[in-house]
DNA sequence: AATGCCATCATTGGATCCATTGATCCGACT
DNA sequence: AGTCGGATCAATGGATCCAATGATGGCATT
């Protein structure tokens, strides 16, 4: 261990530590928020190379920063880096989009349940409003939209520090691969889904959360059966 | 969206991406797994302070690679960072440890389903070799880790590029609680893990993943539920 | 004497410059 | 003609320097 003559005077100070609020660097995060925003909007595809300078040029920062806001992607799994070599917006193959649904798939019931004893009527009622809105959605975009809100929504009664950002980075890592393969349907025509969200809303409504749990799952599996089905869609 | 003109090159040029080897810089990759370490090993506690200045002159390197070291193991979890402010080990709220067991309690049984198809009779007999071990063990140090050898060979089957890596980070930060609570305990007076481990093996020899599974799980759960008893140890 | 304000200082964030690594392209040799 | 090898070049990794922010201590004031 190299880091032993510092250690026992810093286990002793224990300064005032920080409430956990993750809160970063101001231009490096802005950097890796916007970037984020880019790649879950599909502005980037997965394969594609993030060139350091480029990024900085955009940003109007030096590429410093942006090193830091790579590595910062880097660990939402957005991005992988290479040493010495580059940046890529992340590929991920059939068997680890896999894997990421069947973590969803135990993960999500147990946001739900921290969820569910906080929904109010009111966000049951937007609930049942999101679903008929997604009936409606003419394009992919607005689908894939109004999908998330909804899922989310769900998900907004639990006050949780490790099991909401946990699934929004599952989800964030997922997001192109449920754009491409939605855009395979026709969105209206796959009623599937909406019967399930349907039967996620009634089984809160009745605060019967083992229910929802079970209807969570199914929800979650169905999408990552069919996903499964469409192996031309990675790489 | 700022990064929009150089988007529609990029997502053309599609260069010969990597294969997702997550291999990374050369410095701050061997700072940032040396401080992995050291803290796992409980050199470091939660709420220390971690100058960037004094890591870089034990490092013998500048700050620049600290700073992305740090980055690095903030991802993990294992480090917080405030902006302008400094960086801390990472300070886990009781709150915090119940969710990342709670996870562990439902990713855990997935990921040993991947790996018991894989498991040699010798891993088997290796098993049970580290639960003689582990009820002989005479220091904490020497109980953490074979326990964590223990449940990493169960999982070494397992041929995933998610699962394991995502179950290694939430073993990674708990460790330093596993650790105090292992200390309250005497390590040979609490007999009750090591008849899980046994059930487990057995499970395992069955190959009856469906009852290893439920061991499994009973095992964090009743883990977590002991912890949730001591909340001393936590801010 | 206690408290609030101000100045100094320590520490982090960012920019520029240099070193090193990996990729591409051309030429020579088989 | 094809392939292997080397040289050039582009892009990343790291070091040093400068700027900005937060913390600490002393001083004055009430």
């Amino acid at each position: 261990m190299t880091a032993t003559e510092t250690a026992d005077t810093e286990t002793a100070a224990t300064e005032a530590a920080p409430a956990t609020g993750t809160r970063d660097g101001i231009a490096s995060q802005r950097i890796a928020n916007s970037l984020r925003d880019a790649i879950l909007s599909g502005v980037y595809s997965p394969g594609s190379r993030l060139r350091q300078e480029d990024i900085a040029e955009q940003f109007d920062a030096s590429r410093l920063p942006v090193r830091e806001a790579l590595r910062s992607l880097q660990a939402d799994g957005l991005v992988t880096i290479v040493a010495n070599t580059g940046a890529w917006i992340s590929r991920l193959s059939l068997a680890e989009c896999r894997e990421m649904y069947q973590i969803r798939e135990r993960v999500e019931p147990l946001l739900l349940k921290y969820s569910q004893p906080m929904l109010t009527p009111a966000d049951l009622a937007h609930l049942e409003s999101l679903v008929h809105q997604m009936e409606n959605a003419a394009d992919v975009e607005t689908f894939l939209r109004l999908d998330r809100e909804f899922h989310m929504l769900t998900y907004s009664g639990a006050d949780t520090l490790i099991l909401g950002p946990t699934v929004e980075r599952l989800w964030n890592s997922t997001q192109h691969y449920r754009r491409a393969f939605t855009k395979l349907q026709n969105p209206r025509g796959n009623s599937v889904i909406h019967h399930e969200h349907n039967l996620l809303v009634a089984a809160l409504q009745r605060t019967d959360i083992e229910e929802a749990e079970r209807v969570l799952f199914g929800h979650i599996r169905r999408t990552r059966l069919e996903l499964e089905r469409h192996p031309e869609l990675f790489a």
